[in-house]
DNA sequence: CGGCATTGGTAAAGCGTTTTACCAAAGGCG
DNA sequence: CGCCTTTGGTAAAACGCTTTACCAATGCCG
């Protein structure tokens, strides 16, 4: 590795030099022969200056964390590949979290948030314990946006339309028909659970018995386990809004499981789209929402925030409904 | 943010003492009096060190670059799930790279891996020039680890029993009774591609019809054109084996399209298995292997090879067959 | 009481950049 | 010829950490 001592002195002249030529600082005056002798010498020698030396001068390392929950849940997939077309804009690197992975908190992840190894960080669906952990290690003094879910009333949240791609899948619903209407929500507490909850109740009164809703993380076999709950609560229920689709994958099984046709018998709509959701057994009626726009605003807003910033903002793009076949009128 | 210095002052000793306390150097001798009041001052203080500094003295990032090839795809995200896991362990943080979004050559990631940012590389390689330049970067500084798919001669290439895998796919199409069996591959000439057609070649004989072969990247429309391909240069083909379950999920539309009953008239299987294989339209017949014990194997391997090291490395997990509904004997 | 070992530390270099402040030499002008 | 300006740079500090080599004071032994 060659450094900018090396190139200075092949070059007989002085690092500064070197380094105010690579860096293009206009302020630097030099024959027009020395600076492409100089560049030559760059070039030839391959030079790449350390970013570790350039973290410690500028304390700017160029590097975003994102801890997510699962990178293997393709939704989350979507919204980090939004974020690293962003962040390659923005000229940032990505370091790549998973709070599902055991001991985040003694990571060397958290040490580098905690050390000023990277310039943000931003944290989706903040809730479990090992995202207190994270948080803390950031303990204000660089930017952090929480993606679709708050944390206590710090930092800077950013969220999709989610009450209203509630209302609108439940609104669906509703016009076919539908006057029992259970709901799949998502982890309780959590502020996007509770938009959206708001709208479904904005279309089912708010008067709602409660137990027409039932909380299940992202994954297909606690959606299963939630909906078959829910089935037994309410066997006259005619359609569900799941507020994710891996939980509604879970909640087509247990319809199977217990010989419930769908749509004919139990409509289902669900809450953002993936790729596969149209080539399922019974293809999903979904609302969709810009999953990518959303990494996107996450890296532009962390680049801009202010260490320990709070505030709130919605990205501004429409949910959309997109018509498949787990929907129709009641037939009983 | 505290410094070593900071808190040498305060304590009222040497910095090189509180480094070394910190460090829990067993070299240094020092009174238990000052030992426990540096360390209460560090908590107090909410010491975390610099991880710039760090590196810049050790020459250490802590950090391993993982480039993959659209994080959305669920395939990569298992493999990623696994990374994250052993990286956990080995107290390294992940920096993820997508080479599917543009300009990787001069982004951010790239600097890094030129400029002794990271400890080293995964690379998926996939034949495109993205990759070329992150390889380039790395420039025989950094060990690399090629995942799947070797890159000319270089680097420690880490593999599947692809070979098996197709061996053991295609022999289930065989034993059903099933002699003209398609071949819808991945990216041509990509080492997993080429291991995996040998592993077909040998159950559908040597001197075989090249013509039962079609190529495709990993994205379900493309897999699907693939599969059009083939139905129209095959009309008599019974079954087809496709080397991703992505791709296979475009032969399933593809099937649809032409008016092909799956099993019945067209048996499919596919290499590797995904969450929701079994709720797809058809539930997929397919080769499972563990991916996320390839994410292990990499990160394990990255942590220990040489730079510019060189070998060939087969994890150590046999292929599994997961029958679900989308093979069956030939009916005509 | 002189010499030696132990205790409890310290000083300083060096990792590679960036940047501010400074400066010698040459040329131009009166 | 003396002074000023421009050209073409340079010197050195600072970022925060780690580590090697060194050392003063004290205690102990003979």
């Amino acid at each position: 590795m060659a450094t900018l001592a090396e190139i200075a002195k092949k070059a007989g002249v002085s690092s500064a030099v070197v380094s105010r030529i690579v860096n293009n600082d206009t302020s630097l005056r030099v024959s027009e022969e020395t600076r492409s002798r100089v560049k030559a010498i760059v070039r030839e020698m391959n030079y790449a200056p350390n970013v570790a030396a350039q973290s410690l001068r500028s304390s700017k390392s160029g590097t975003i964390a994102f801890v997510v929950h699962d990178v293997a849940n393709p939704v989350y997939g979507e919204i980090l590949r939004g974020a690293q077309e962003e962040a390659e804009r923005q000229n940032r690197a990505i370091l790549l979290g998973d709070a599902a992975v055991g001991g985040v908190s003694n990571s060397r992840l958290a040490q580098m948030i905690g050390g000023g190894g990277v310039d943000g960080l931003i944290l989706q669906a903040a809730g479990l314990q090992a995202d207190n952990m994270i948080f803390k290690a950031a303990d204000k003094n660089i930017p952090v946006v929480l993606l679709q879910s708050a944390f206590g009333t710090d930092g800077h949240l950013i969220q999709l339309p989610d009450t209203e791609a509630a209302r609108m899948a439940t609104q669906h619903l509703w016009d076919l028909g539908h006057r029992k209407i259970g709901c799949l929500a998502t982890t309780e507490g959590l502020t996007f659970t509770r938009d959206r909850l708001r709208g479904w109740r904005d279309v089912v009164g708010a008067d709602v018995d409660d137990s027409l809703i039932v909380f299940s993380s992202p994954l297909a076999v606690e959606g299963e386990a939630a909906a078959l709950k829910l089935f037994a609560r309410h066997p006259d229920m005619t359609a569900m809004v799941c507020f994710n689709v891996i939980a509604a994958v879970g909640a087509l099984r247990a319809a199977r499981a217990r010989g419930i046709s769908v749509p004919e018998e139990l409509s289902i709509i669900s809450i953002h789209d993936v790729k596969f959701a149209g080539d399922l057994w019974v293809p999903l009626t979904v609302v969709r929402m810009p999953l990518s726009t959303l990494g996107e605003a996450a890296i532009k807003a962390v680049c801009k925030t202010e260490p320990a910033g709070r505030m709130r903002e919605v990205v501004d793009a429409h949910p959309t409904l997109v018509l498949r076949a787990s929907t129709c009128p009641p037939q009983r």
